[in-house]
DNA sequence: CTCGCCAAGTTAGTATCTCTAACATATGTT
DNA sequence: AACATATGTTAGAGATACTAACTTGGCGAG
């Protein structure tokens, strides 16, 4: 069954990840509040009602687009590390990096996920998505300290870090490092901070 | 005039700032996508076109709410400073506990404020509010390092212990930390994290 | 090959929401 | 006492999320 080259324009192929792609643009394009199921229909081509045989609300079409976006996030931080000896503190800050870069690339998927839209998004998958990323940051920080297995200390200090980046891409996002230089004081301070986190 | 006692119910007596609490509420209660000004009206008594009488929009309704609560926040945080000495990193832990508190106790608020609604939400207003209680950290952040003024190093370390500070409140309010232990830890990490950025 | 099933579209309709227009009332000033 | 104005009201337009009932067409069984 060739899915992409259907000819029928009564069925379209492959509307879920059509839909899918127009809710990505569209919440970047007008941000998560902004977005309507209607915008999506009228991008992708379809009736309002079409959705419906594909998702059971418009939160679960957000839920799928968001859940490709961690994907895609998580394969980034992956190749981000690429190259870098292991062990050091410069990989740490290569997965704050791409952490911030994600945020402000697909600004709508991250504000989606973190930014309060959270109660309505409540979703077993999403959590999971977000424990694997914290995972990987975890291992990095173990390395860093010499530990093997995620100790309770690596833990903490990764939960610190984490917090960092987090806030950092928030107020970024909101431009409120306008004033303070631009992409070289983003990476001064990505490493600046990882250095004073993991030492002693 | 006496604004409070108004015998009739046709002119509600002060229904400004009786939709601002009725806005306040329910944006408390059901986050900031789930408000509507239909759900502010039945909770004041009101029809549904009586905002506009106070009110361009939705939106100012929300800005309104917002500036308030900033407003609480700013008299907490300088409360929050009384009785500790002045230059020490005490102080500056003690705004990133009001921080985190305010983000927690007025979860709403804040999302409102910092979780991506900030498009829509463009005001002058708030962003000299959030300009103002980044000033007040500033200044602490100087009296620690013996600076007198606001330099560049001050201002960059005052931005980290922000993004930090930050950061934390958005995973706190998604119950990152919940398996993480309670308040004791909070407090801990608030402190560490002040030591770590302000030595040196 | 064809027949019928069922997945995946459609149109039509309901309930709700934001906001506007036109009208009503009450307050306080003259 | 009368009016001007601020602050309410009802009615309604246009958009939205979602449902119900109908339609289409691809695919497998005989």
């Amino acid at each position: 069954m060739n899915e992409a080259l259907k000819k029928s324009r009564y069925h379209h192929g492959d509307l879920r990840a059509g839909l899918i792609e127009a809710t990505r643009l569209l919440v970047e394009e007008k941000g998560p509040d902004g977005f309507s199921v209607s915008d999506a229909c009228r991008l992708a081509g379809v009736s309002t009602a079409a959705p419906y045989k594909h998702f059971k609300d418009k939160n679960e079409m957000l839920v799928a687009m968001v859940l490709e976006g961690m994907e895609r996030h998580r394969v980034r931080m992956m190749t981000a590390l690429e190259g870098i000896p292991e062990g050091t503190p410069a990989r740490v800050t290569a997965l704050g990096r791409e952490y911030v870069d994600f945020a402000l690339r697909e600004n709508g998927i991250f504000r989606l996920k973190f930014g309060g839209f959270t109660d309505r998004l409540e979703d077993p998958r999403l959590q999971a998505a977000g424990e694997q990323t914290f995972g990987i940051v975890l291992q990095e920080v173990a390395a860093c300290l010499g530990e093997t297995t995620v100790t309770a200390d690596v833990r903490r200090r990764g939960f610190m870090l984490w917090s960092f980046v987090h806030g950092l891409s928030f107020l970024l996002v909101d431009q409120k490092l306008s004033a303070m230089g631009g992409d070289v004081e983003r990476e001064a301070l990505l490493s600046d901070i990882a250095d004073r986190v993991l030492k002693d």
